[in-house]
DNA sequence: CGGAATCATGCAAGCGCTATCATGCAGCTT
DNA sequence: AAGCTGCATGATAGCGCTTGCATGATTCCG
């Protein structure tokens, strides 16, 4: 094993380059603050010292830890990843570091993880989901921003940078009516979002006089691996829907591929819809008809929304609807 | 907005119980050691002022922030998620955060993620890809511990947990070779760990005395999205292979769907091997033969390491083998 | 050409915690 | 009863950085 020799400080960059830490400081933090010359030698002295800053120090010392706590519910097939992977890029190209959390299904974990990034002194939190009402309290008086992402609540903690899941379920409902499909099954994940767009998707449903809705459930989050069991639900129902919609992309394409495997032609035995143009949606066959999220939109207008508020400017809005798109393929 | 008063110290704590704020720090980081009835009225005053700990101030008095990287390459399609997903959740209830970086293929971007996560002190930094020859140089040198996921380096920086790909692909070999095909066509993703299957597996084929191997190369990662291109590449070979290697299992379900699409029957017409036993590998019709990585394990083995660690303990092993497992399904 | 304005830098006081050492007080032993 | 051991707690010196204020050196302009 090497010398673990002590790292280098800023005092001893400051030492190497002839001026105090202070100054040191300036440069790192502010470059342009220092004479030209002078910025020469720290920059020479940093590279000879090998000095890596202590940011635990920095954020100590300034009480902003240049760090973001990402909360999600699930990585694997989840419908966020693109947005996810879209908010880890530009906070790094943003100079800000991701604090990762897994909240599954449970706010208490939720409330455990923002406790945690809250002891971080995280600039900020992104976040998604049902939240506790006494954590909302602490994030309420915490001087982190908190950014709801993926949904429109009416009365937002922070800033929320989402879309309304209620307009989604009822554009599906009205394309599908207009497309002539009369007997849709819903097949929704167990959660506050998905409950939205089916409560919404069946109200309008009704409202246009369409025929009877099915309705079934699935575990958080809506994956290809519930496509089995839901499929042979469906078979199983009275009489066979004519449309699917599903929670997902992913739970879409195996229900596809469930459909072609029993013999099923797509769409025209069965017609199936997913949610979020996964990367899949566009390449599946046949292509699957989707509602498009802009996931590195939603990303931009929150990592814009914590550069104003590390600058101390107020908050512009309480929310943001970054809209969605529904894209008409082959499978519906 | 809530009056944003400062949060409450150690000290206001420590006053409000009528002890030092060395014993409440005791109290949060080693319950045990004060006297019941303290630790009663300690508990008392954090709950009464609503302290959270600063874990800034924490880990620069202590020097160890309780904090581990996790340097992927991509997030989404990737089969690294059952592991990364393992490793988080395995972290946090290790009461260890995680500070989340995507590398892309870039070591250059991997360089710069590991100076972050040296700049705030991180006890480990996982990862895994190449690494440039100076930041070798700089992670040796500090007291992180570095581990290496999903390989085994001949000379591991710290500690590897991985499996051999070079076995992995020799094996594939031999299973192709004993169920009787002849034209193997591999699709490799352009990273240096799928190219030691690749490599693996047409030496081990050539010693068998097989036919003809064809590659092919896609971007990393290997994912759906590249199926209808990889498909169309096949058709246009000489001859068709009588069985496709893919580099993950998303590639795999892609090719499957285009080759069916294509009127072909898989295996019979076209056989698919996957790589990774992503979830979908065995739901997907056919299900796919693939080769199992116990991420779950590589999280675990990785963690007991990071907790021997931050107890000071020497490092046990350089190099931890989890293996894998070749699963035979109906795909090939 | 003198005083004001401007600029680059230094000084030093913390930020909130941990860890070392010292202290006082019980409970034992002989 | 005197001395000792062990335990619970207190006092205190930093950890490495930022930042408001002070200072000295330039520059500017009437």
């Amino acid at each position: 094993m090497a010398p673990t020799r002590k790292n280098p400080t800023l005092d001893d960059v400051a030492a190497q380059a002839g001026v105090s830490s202070a100054t040191v400081s300036r440069f790192i933090n502010n470059p342009e603050v220092v004479a030209p010359a002078t910025a020469e030698r720290i920059r020479a002295a940093i590279a000879a010292t090998g000095y890596i800053p202590n940011l635990l120090a920095s954020g100590m010392a300034s009480n902003k830890s240049k760090m973001v706590a990402v909360l999600i519910p699930h990585l694997t097939d989840s419908i966020f990843n693109d947005t996810i992977e879209a908010m880890v890029e530009e906070l790094s190209a943003a100079g800000l570091n991701v604090m990762l959390g897994i909240t599954g299904v449970s706010s208490a974990r939720t409330s455990e993880l923002i406790r945690g990034a809250l002891s971080r002194r995280v600039d900020a939190i992104i976040s998604s989901g049902p939240l506790e009402p006494e954590i909302v309290e602490l994030v309420r008086r915490s001087p982190a921003l908190f950014i709801q992402i993926w949904e429109l609540p009416a009365e937002p903690v922070g800033l929320a940078v989402g879309f309304s899941h209620e307009a989604a379920g009822r554009d599906m409902a009205r394309f599908l009516m207009s497309r002539g499909y009369r007997r849709p099954h819903l097949i929704t994940a167990d959660g506050a979002r998905a409950g939205q767009r089916r409560d919404a998707f069946v109200a309008e449903w009704q409202a246009l006089a369409g025929g009877e809705v099915t309705l079934a459930t699935v575990d958080i989050p809506s994956r290809y691996g519930h496509a089995r069991r839901a499929f042979a639900d469906i078979r199983r129902l009275p009489e066979l829907p004519d449309v699917v919609v599903c929670g997902s992309d992913y739970l879409a394409q195996g229900l596809i591929v469930e459909a072609q495997a029993a013999g099923l032609r797509v769409p025209d035995g069965l017609a199936v819809v997913g949610f979020g143009n996964s990367s899949i949606a566009g390449e599946m066959r046949p292509t699957i008809t989707t509602v498009d999220v802009d996931g590195r939109r939603i990303a931009r207008e929150a990592i814009a929304a914590i550069t104003r508020h590390a600058a101390g400017e107020p908050p512009r809005e309480q929310s943001i609807d970054v809209g969605f798109r529904l894209i008409a393929r082959e499978s519906a």
